[in-house]
DNA sequence: AAATTATTGCAACCGAGTCGCAATAAAGAT
DNA sequence: ATCTTTATTGCGACTCGGTTGCAATAATTT
């Protein structure tokens, strides 16, 4: 099992492309959490930790790794860009609240072979599938209801 | 069972909104197809049929579709909102080629049935469901390999 | 060490979506 | 029917996430 700065180096010589500090640090940064984050999350994260860096290029290298496979969007519906390192994570789903935002993540086995099944019935190679399901958590649904 | 129309004037009357010919055009543009459709589309769609309206009132108005659940979004991420209308749809997914673009709907009745699971685990009320798959059609598999 | 060229930071730019405002027009009251 | 109230419209200006052109920098190859 390689690491992601591994897989990192490999796609980057694989494609003449350039290893820097500036693609390091933000891949370690990325994987220095298991959280899910933004671009404006993670430059302050980095800038934080002294490290000098533009968005501009976190921007460019969040495609570098999503290109390499090594992180994902998702998708809160809420204007910009979320992503989460996909390398040593399990495939799960988010179950999200519209009142206080609060995020669970779940696995569902039943995900993984549905996108079995929808490969033969479709003649589909599939490469990303997302779950996300919105809804109101007890404590802000019991708040809701009074409210309405 | 209540034509879409009907829903949206409710929705209107018992929340102190107007009744407007130019919401009453994009509502019926949206359910003239069972298409998904973008902004520009529909601002086009509007036009073609002669319809004057500002892409800033399909927003607003689009804003209220969701709002009363007539529409929803669905996530292409491609950089701007999609929607399809719910009325009248049973709860489906889309599984999307990355090569051509093509879309397959397909409905699951795991996915309703995990919704009631989901609910139930973490006591969430649930509002909506997306599941989006994306991947590489026959077609667009094949010609892939041979690139690769 | 020199040559080549990918990468960076900056600032200008782009475009989807929002908002303030004056003009318009629904809905209810008289 | 007319008046009053106020939601809605269209316009254009604006916001802001994200991109891009360019000159300077720095990683790799020879």
């Amino acid at each position: 099992m390689q690491s992601e700065q591994e897989i990192l180096r490999q796609y980057l010589k694989e494609n003449g492309l350039r290893r820097t500090p500036e693609r390091e640090h933000i891949l370690q940064e990325i994987f220095a959490t298991h959280e899910h984050f933004d671009v404006d999350e993670l430059y302050l994260r980095l800038c934080q930790k002294g490290v000098k860096i533009s968005k501009a290029s976190i921007y460019r290298a969040l495609r570098l790794f999503l290109d390499c496979g090594l992180i994902r969007e998702v998708d809160f519906s809420d204007g910009h860009w979320h992503f989460e390192h996909i390398y040593g994570h399990n495939q799960h789903a988010h179950l999200r609240c519209l009142g206080c935002g609060e995020i669970v993540e779940f696995e569902d086995p039943n995900l993984t072979l549905l996108q079995g099944q929808l490969g033969r019935d479709y003649h589909y190679q599939i490469v990303s599938c997302h779950l996300e399901v919105k809804g109101y958590c007890a404590t802000c649904g019991k708040t809701r209801e009074k409210s309405l």
